[in-house]
DNA sequence: GCGACAG
DNA sequence: ATCTTGTCGC
């Protein structure tokens, strides 16, 4: 059952078919773990995707950061042609195969990713943080710019104030002020990391900016912002 | 049928 | 996400 998994997902091509996409996610979310499954972090890193040709080319960014320094370690960089749209919902299928290579051409494999975008705060909580941590086998988290599902109360406008992201009487996630005054993130479970531990860790990662670190490295590469590139 | 909708 | 002009604040 849970073997399956891995190899099911491998197989994946896009035909066009939403709800095939759909139907194989309601099923490979059984098997992410959401609860803590590791022992000490060294690195961490952070993931994202961004994209060149209008589109036609799907380029994915992984940094890796000490931890709990956060100095920068080393960063890679795939691309590979972007083979289905943006589809709310189906994301990761989108992203995750970059992603993957990113992974594979790192002489360091983190002990923990921070993922842009959900991880189960998704409707079938299957969320791209997820499908990169089943995939890949490690820890992620989620953490999402803004909502794709789910509610919650307005939040306190102070650094650190953090509400439950309610979805069909579950709780999938947090949404987190990293910063007074700024639009809060969602927080949630990627893969073999709980949720205390994952807005916790968010926190840690993150440096009086909105996002936390790993993921303003990668996002600063993945969009080729002249500050970030001009530190390599 | 209508509105919502990660990146 | 990407494109793109303009503005605000340190």
């Amino acid at each position: 059952m849970t073997i399956l998994c891995g190899s099911d997902e491998q197989a994946f091509k896009w035909t066009g078919d939403v709800s095939a996409a759909r139907s194989l996610q309601t099923r490979l979310s059984a098997c992410v773990i959401r609860e803590n499954r590791w022992s000490s972090l060294q690195c961490v890193a952070g993931a994202d995707v961004g994209f060149e040709e209008r589109g036609a080319i799907t380029r994915a960014v992984i940094a890796v950061l000490q931890w709990p320094t956060l100095f920068l370690i080393e960063y890679a960089v795939a691309r590979l042609p972007t083979t289905m749209p943006y589809i709310p919902g189906l994301l990761s299928f989108r992203e995750c195969p970059a992603l993957l290579k990113a992974l594979g051409q790192l002489s360091v494999m983190p002990d923990l990713v921070f993922c842009d975008g959900q991880g189960i705060a998704h409707p079938r909580r299957f969320g791209v943080a997820s499908h990169f941590g089943l995939l890949s086998g490690l820890p992620t988290i989620g953490v999402g710019k803004s909502r794709l599902c789910g509610e919650h109360v307005e939040l306190d406008d102070y650094e650190g104030a953090s509400t439950p992201l309610l979805d069909r009487g579950e709780c999938i996630g947090r949404v987190l002020r990293t910063r007074a005054h700024v639009k809060p993130v969602y927080v949630s479970i990627g893969h073999k990391v709980d949720l205390d531990t994952a807005e916790q860790l968010v926190g840690e990662a993150t440096r009086g900016c909105r996002l936390p670190e790993p993921i303003r490295w990668a996002d600063g590469i993945a969009s080729r912002r002249p500050s970030f590139m001009k530190r390599l």
